[in-house]
DNA sequence: ACCCAGGGTCATA
DNA sequence: TATGACCATGGG
């Protein structure tokens, strides 16, 4: 039996051996993913709420529909009655759930006294103000610290969950904190940057015609699948 | 004609 | 804690 101490280090090793593989294949260029029309902060909310069970395919029209329309920005959601910002995003799907979410996103930025004052807060108390905003969950909330403030998060999504379960790596529950715990802790040596580009590549990874079987044979990165001991 | 997509809320047990 | 209905559009 191992000691605690040498599983810990062996889940180090193994991740460590893993994003090595991933790197390896995808590169460092983390926005190589999140295309050109995503310019800043504002942009990656909306679209961490347009893409909500949606593909970014329909998320990236949504967002330049909001753009063009002078809408991707908060006040000007506040200032939009709900049907008017549903139907400029129409095209993502649910539109208007998602109208009164990004309203609701908006209330937010405003009542922390703007985006900048908002992304310039504590972590704890990011997260706190964002899981209580409607319409943001833990992975939104998570895909905002890390990818609009830059904070040291890792995002947890069912592709992270699936995958990793598949070589027999993960926490006892299937809880997003276990889950999020579960990288902040075996990874303390990568940083934030280190961390948006591991939540690419895993998508990425995942995208790579994975789903039919995942992490095995068969799809065109499955070299890295080889390597990692599946 | 299905099935799914980078979720989250709400109700239920 | 965990499961299910619901949202609603575009692409395969």
């Amino acid at each position: 039996m191992m000691s605690e101490v040498a599983t810990a280090r062996r889940t180090t090793e193994r991740l460590a051996a893993i994003f090595g593989l991933l790197g390896e294949v995808y590169g460092d260029d983390v926005w190589h993913w999140m295309p050109d029309y995503v310019r800043g902060p504002m942009d990656v909310i909306a679209g961490a709420v347009l893409v909500q069970h949606t593909n970014w395919r329909n998320a990236e029209r949504a967002l330049e529909s909001l753009r063009a329309a002078g809408a991707l920005d908060a006040s000007a959601m506040l200032a939009m009655p709900e049907p008017a910002l549903a139907e400029l995003i129409r095209v993502s799907g649910t539109p208007s759930i998602k109208a009164r979410r990004l309203r609701a996103v908006a209330d937010a930025i405003a009542a922390a006294g703007g985006l900048e004052a908002l992304l310039a807060l504590p972590l704890e108390e990011l997260r706190a103000r964002l899981l209580a905003t409607h319409g943001v969950g833990a992975e939104t909330a998570d895909g905002i610290a890390l990818y609009a403030a830059g904070r040291r998060v890792f995002v947890i999504d069912a592709y992270t969950k699936r995958m990793f379960r598949r070589v027999g790596l993960g926490p006892q529950g299937e809880g997003y904190e276990a889950w999020r715990g579960f990288f902040e802790d075996a990874l303390p040596s990568a940083d934030a940057t280190a961390f948006q580009r591991y939540h690419a590549w895993i998508v990425l990874h995942a995208k790579a015609r994975c789903r039919a079987r995942p992490l095995c044979g068969g799809c065109p990165v499955a070299e890295v699948c080889a390597r990692v001991g599946v």
